[in-house]
DNA sequence: AGTAATAGCTTCTCTAGACGAGTAGAGAGG
DNA sequence: CCTCTCTACTCGTCTAGAGAAGCTATTACT
């Protein structure tokens, strides 16, 4: 039967550990152990007979581990090993000018690297305002006018990243930026044919659970955090050009960054 | 009585959506718009009351939320909207050079940026071998001798970070990069001092859920992931002198780096 | 052979109740 | 005034069940 090796262990009802606890202990350490990815854990009903305890109990267990994020329960089927998608490796020369010579986005040259078929998806471009927080990085009154990007996008059919541009209304005004498909290279070649040559981009990465809105786009199992990346570009002359604002699933990506010593 | 006001709305029992993620809902939007950081909650017997639900389904919509990491739950006392901790920012000058010839780690930098008192718990010198993921960014066979530093840094008492330093053996022997305390400027300004001057680091950033483990260690909540930082530090004849695996609590930390744009 | 119903498994949602354990405030006693 | 105990309230753990909903393989039928 299904994952039966994982059935080796009693509880200790005595102990301090609550029961759920240590079954999910046991489990997590059958997964390290024992079992392959993607591999099925037994039912739990099967657990409930082999532990001796009511249904919620071994619930509670499986939660604590789909929480962890090691595995994920579906409908019908039964609870399986979560399998880690690929990495990809997001590393800090991926805006390098000579991608955007070539007129590859910065999407298409990561998509390309994995082999990957790339797609973008829910793509819309509207005229408004930026949320504080945005309008701040780019160095403008609240109300001012902003492009917004807003796009989502895939890797072989599966939603990877949501991403929403800022680019003040001034810059992207009569210039492709304003259309759906930007052409060759994206935003960041249009902008630099506009004279507006990129000096330099900021970072700024955090991680925390997605919202359920987030969990939905992305397709995200639960234990999945997801990171969020806010970068601002910067032309020659020092003016904040753009700021794209990326929610990535955590378990998909790898940040790589280059820092100097001196 | 407590946070009454969140008891506005009516679930649907005849909606698709389960009761729970309805009242999950409700909460969810109470506190976006009603309730500040640190605002009780509703007890779960007049969630349910209120409702006219069983205890269960209350309990699954407050786990919803702690899971989003919006509300942590305290034995005893209630459920609580959770306050953010202050978020310190890495910037990506936090390795200058400058830092270190005055004498000042980059742990003792960032403190004094925030006003709280550094220290620095359970440490730990050793020698052995690296995990194959570490070895392999040093460029060392599994089995090379290493000297393991591993740590837990507190800002005003409160543990906000663990991190493990490797340094190849032949590296730190007889300095005092052995030493508990590696003396001012830390191990960085050590390794300069032998002549192996620093030109560069990479980091590598993931972020995924906590091992229990880890959440015992940073007294995380639940529904907090953590950021997982690998650093390796390379000297100017290219070779790997240091690797530093470092995790964070997520919501602590907001990391910042520069990129050219060249 | 191909299709449709079915049986048997899975997890999901929800109910109703019991006891345990931590917290905090009121009140009694010193 | 201080301390202790008691009590009421909080969340945590666990039981025992029920029906719903989703998936899969078999069976029965056309």
């Amino acid at each position: 039967m299904t994952g039966d090796a994982v059935l080796t262990q009693a509880v200790d009802p005595g102990s301090d550990r609550p029961v759920y606890k240590q079954i999910a202990d046991h489990l997590r350490d059958a997964i390290a152990r024992r079992l392959a990815e993607g591999e099925q854990l037994p039912s739990e009903a099967r657990l409930m007979e082999h532990y001796g305890v009511a249904r919620m109990t071994i619930r509670n267990a499986l939660r604590l581990l789909q929480d962890e994020g090691l595995v994920t329960a579906e409908h019908g089927r039964g609870v399986y090993v979560r399998a880690r998608p690929p990495v990809r490796r997001l590393a800090s020369d991926r805006f390098a000018q000579r991608h955007r010579k070539e007129g590859h986005a910065a999407f298409s040259v990561e998509a390309a690297q994995v082999g990957a078929t790339p797609q973008v998806d829910m793509l819309t471009v509207t005229e408004g305002t930026a949320p504080a927080e945005i309008a701040d990085r780019l160095r403008l009154a609240e109300d001012a006018p902003v492009v917004v990007r807003s796009r989502r996008y895939l890797l072989d059919g599966k939603p990877v990243e949501t991403a929403v541009s800022y680019i003040p209304a001034d810059l992207a005004k009569g210039t492709p930026i304003t259309d759906p498909n930007p052409g060759p290279g994206g935003i960041y070649a249009r902008l630099e044919e506009q004279g507006h040559t990129l000096e330099r981009f900021t970072e700024d990465i955090t991680a925390r659970m997605p919202t359920p809105e987030e969990a939905r786009l992305l397709a995200l199992p639960p234990g999945v955090p997801v990171f969020r990346l806010v970068r601002t570009a910067y032309a020659v002359d020092g003016r904040a050009v753009e700021v794209c604002d990326t929610v990535m699933a955590a378990d998909a990506y790898l940040l790589s960054y280059e820092l100097p010593a001196h």
